[in-house]
DNA sequence: AACAATACCGAAACCGGTTTCGAACTGATT
DNA sequence: AATCAGTTCGAAACCGGTTTCGGTATTGTT
């Protein structure tokens, strides 16, 4: 009769550390929640130690079947849950991998971050890890979230994204020898594993898609220069209008700041110019609403007078007037993939760096088209 | 000269699980990483025991203070950072708040996900506490990452947001007695804790205003019956309506499910009857987006000839023509409320249930206005 | 039937901390 | 000098698992 052997540890129920109350209860009481099963209490009532119970869970292969069998039946009975904190205490890993939500614009317009932390937390269970996310404290140095998390040991390596040329946080991780996995690329990208979008090609595409509609003064608005995607981009809107032997007007450059207002400013100094551009490329979808914002208020009318493409395919490009012609990829699949690579590294930390380039998708939407006076005056040249 | 008396341990570098190579390297060697010092090393260098130094580190009161400042010193200058799943483990909790990311519109469009969980984890780290992630399976039952969760003892406690009136995760972790706190209410939030906005009231307010302005004829299109939110922002819409004896017209009550596509739909159904109304009141900005893109598509002009107000607030609202006037609330102040909420209940798990409700503010920007022709018949009654 | 090989399980160490208990030492009191 | 209370720390148990090692019991072989 002794089916009901209980470790003391028993009563130490959720949160409330061990109060010890009601020990009278009898033990036929139906007042054992889920989870509240130990391994020793699940070795005691089979006449077992935990070492055998354990291994027999785990499927080891010294175990009798007719053992396992009786052990997994009493564990699936009992709802025998192991304990996750101990097991990662014991196998000396934690399973879990950090993410550190960059400081926030004030006015985040994009839905990327939600999406991107939904897909990468989807492919990390199929992993059976954990993500763990830690938002960055504007007052202390970027690192020093993952200081924290790497001295503490709460987590086997993280997913880092918006990454700088320079990057402080890829620069501490390297030195320390952490694995991670970024999206974007760095100055030091030879080091270390990464996904990113080709975002040269993206505006190669688009910016050839402008020349073959007829622009030929194609204005551009950039991002923060610390962001290596946005050079990027601006690269290849430059390397197409080379390619198709357009003139590189550097007044036609804009610097932007990836928010709308920085759209907004910079779309007011491209079309206050004596000869405006007739289509505008900018590095991010904020930006482009900003700039159809400055272009509606100074009179012009898009796509007829005005060209503008984004890039990011935010949903909600899809429902202004008119709707925003943008340069769109998968979340979904950056995130799996940056999965993939991550947890390659934590099985063989020793294996070449290895990184994977994805590319965006031009979604036509309408905000572009042909410019209202086409003059074709170099284009034979080259097309 | 016992100054380096290493545990075997040190050598269980990051994921390696031990690989002891290069055992040879004299003990003077840089090659200690951060995290790498033990609490028996650090004892073993200081002569003392592992429980010694653990209360000194922690503050026992029966620590001489010579002691405590060889301790400290000798922790700081090696760089001794506890190991956090040992620590937990000892003292049977996890310090860590799950957050389950109900499954997403295939096409988000507001941000308040990535706001959210940037406020949560912020105010949750004040704490001490982390933040665990984890997305649904849309295969499997809404309840079971809950499950897993709390089986597994991965988490003291739950953040849970988008609440339905009936929510199976409510009733699953009230049976089980496990924190928790809601963003939202429920059919049963006299029995738990929750937060939320007062939906009702913002919608008599943007009812109030819609009508102060001269608008008798007001649609509005509904979220899901599932959402409580939903509903009782139809109950604001009503209720105004009848404290200011304008008739509720059933055809002028379009459902809709939070969605541009949704908006869309409902949009057409109110714009095409014989008596379109000249004002439309939205569950959310997605759905006053689509509506928005609807009435364009039908020739109305926004504000003239239809008024336009959504729910949320998304920053992207501005930005749009003519720009969203909408009704808005801080998430960050969601994030930290539900944060403290949730404390209380894990310190004091038998405190009675408490509740916050926060107040929209409506952010007026433009889609609402005057209706064309005012005709104030049953006005002069009820003002 | 004796012996080696194998299957199966218990015992114990371990992961890295926390916390309880009691012993040794200190200094003050009588 | 003996007693006593108060400091200060060591020893050991504990959290809940995993993994190594070795000892029986069983089986197979000649």
């Amino acid at each position: 009769m002794n089916h009901f052997i209980l470790s003391r540890n028993r009563f130490r129920s959720f949160g409330k550390k061990g109060l010890m109350n009601d020990m009278k209860a009898g033990p036929e009481e139906e007042w054992v929640k889920s989870g509240e099963v130990r391994i020793s209490d699940l070795a005691a009532e089979l006449g077992l130690t935990k070492g055998t119970v354990s291994r027999a869970l785990n499927g080891y292969e010294d175990i009798s079947k007719k053992t396992r069998k009786r052990v997994m039946e009493a564990a699936t009975k009992r709802g025998y849950v192991p304990t996750t904190q101990a097991r990662r205490l014991a196998m000396g890993l934690t399973e879990t991998i950090g993410l550190v939500l960059p400081p926030m614009p004030s006015q985040p317009v994009n839905t990327f971050v939600s999406e991107f932390i939904n897909s990468v937390s989807a492919a990390l269970h199929l992993h059976g890890y954990d993500l763990l996310v830690h938002s960055a404290n504007s007052e202390e140095s970027e690192v020093e979230p993952y200081r924290r998390l790497v001295q503490s040991r709460k987590v086997d390596g993280f997913i880092i994204f918006r990454t700088n040329e320079k990057d402080p946080r890829v620069n501490y991780l390297l030195n320390e020898g952490f694995p991670f996995v970024t999206h974007g690329r760095t100055a030091r990208m030879a080091e270390h594993d990464w996904f990113d979008i080709d975002g040269e090609k993206a505006f190669r595409d688009a910016t050839s898609h402008l020349i073959k509609l007829g622009h030929q003064r194609i204005g551009f608005v950039g991002g923060g220069k610390e962001f290596f995607s946005a050079q990027l981009r601006l690269k290849g809107f430059r390397t197409m209008l080379e390619e198709c032997c357009l003139e590189n007007v550097p007044s036609l450059e804009q610097p932007g700041d990836l928010t709308g207002q920085g759209g907004e400013i910079a779309a007011q100094n491209l079309l206050k110019q004596t000869r405006p551009p007739t289509a505008i490329l900018c590095a991010n979808d904020a930006t482009a609403l900003g700039v159809m914002k400055a272009a509606r208020e100074l009179g012009f009318n898009i796509p007829e007078e005005l060209s503008v493409i984004g890039y990011d395919g935010i949903a909600l490009g899809a429902y202004i007037d008119p709707p925003l012609t943008t340069l769109t990829f998968s979340i979904e699949e950056s995130g799996k993939e940056m999965v993939n690579l991550l947890m390659r590294r934590l099985k063989s930390p020793d294996l070449p760096v290895i990184s994977k380039l994805a590319s965006a998708i031009l979604k036509l939407r309408g905000s572009e088209g042909p410019p209202s006076s086409i003059q074709n005056k170099n284009m034979e040249n080259c097309l």
